[in-house]
DNA sequence: CAATTTTATGATTGAAAGATCATATGAACT
DNA sequence: AGTTCATATGATCTTTCAATCATAAAATTG
């Protein structure tokens, strides 16, 4: 599985799919991550601008980690909101 | 390019090295993406956490982005520090 | 090596994130 | 429908980041 993200938002979708693809609840993520439930509620919602470290913490629980790419061309059906 | 970052720092590494392969200075790249060349200083030896804001304005200055993904094995080589 | 450019450091200040708790809304199941 | 589990919201407080300016140190170049 892989996840683009150029904003919060997407960010914060990119999360959240990762979580529910290991059945993984808001509540076991913040037991794993150290990262409170509510924060995560905000992030993966991206009304939050996390810091980068709240990130990692989240990723690291997630087993997943972040690459740095050069920007790819924008897929037409990713230009719509994906919620 | 394909730069992976579990960390501050090693994002801080991957932003530097972008912007050195791009042969911007500091000042260049923060006239670019409106973040101060005293921020980017910091953020590129991982001396602060930064806001993901922040770094997604550094990267789409430097034409990159973000992709999450499974966690790739560790080489031994990326296992001592770079600088 | 002197001058210029680039990067780092240090201090202050205002804004914003995360912890924390309490509660509300929503979903899923019996 | 009522209960339980999951997610969202709202408020307060502490901590921390980015802006800002000034300057120092390091690197580059003439």
């Amino acid at each position: 599985m892989k996840l683009q993200a150029r904003t919060p938002k997407e960010l914060g979708h990119a999360i959240r799919q990762a979580r529910k693809t290991q059945s993984l609840t808001q509540k076991d993520l913040a037991i794993k991550s150290g990262v409170w439930q509510e924060t995560i509620s905000k992030i993966e919602r991206g009304v939050v601008a996390t810091k980068i470290e709240t990130v990692f913490d989240l990723l690291a629980a997630l087993d997943m980690e972040l690459q740095i790419q050069p920007r790819t061309k924008v897929d037409e059906a990713d230009l719509e909101e994906i919620f």
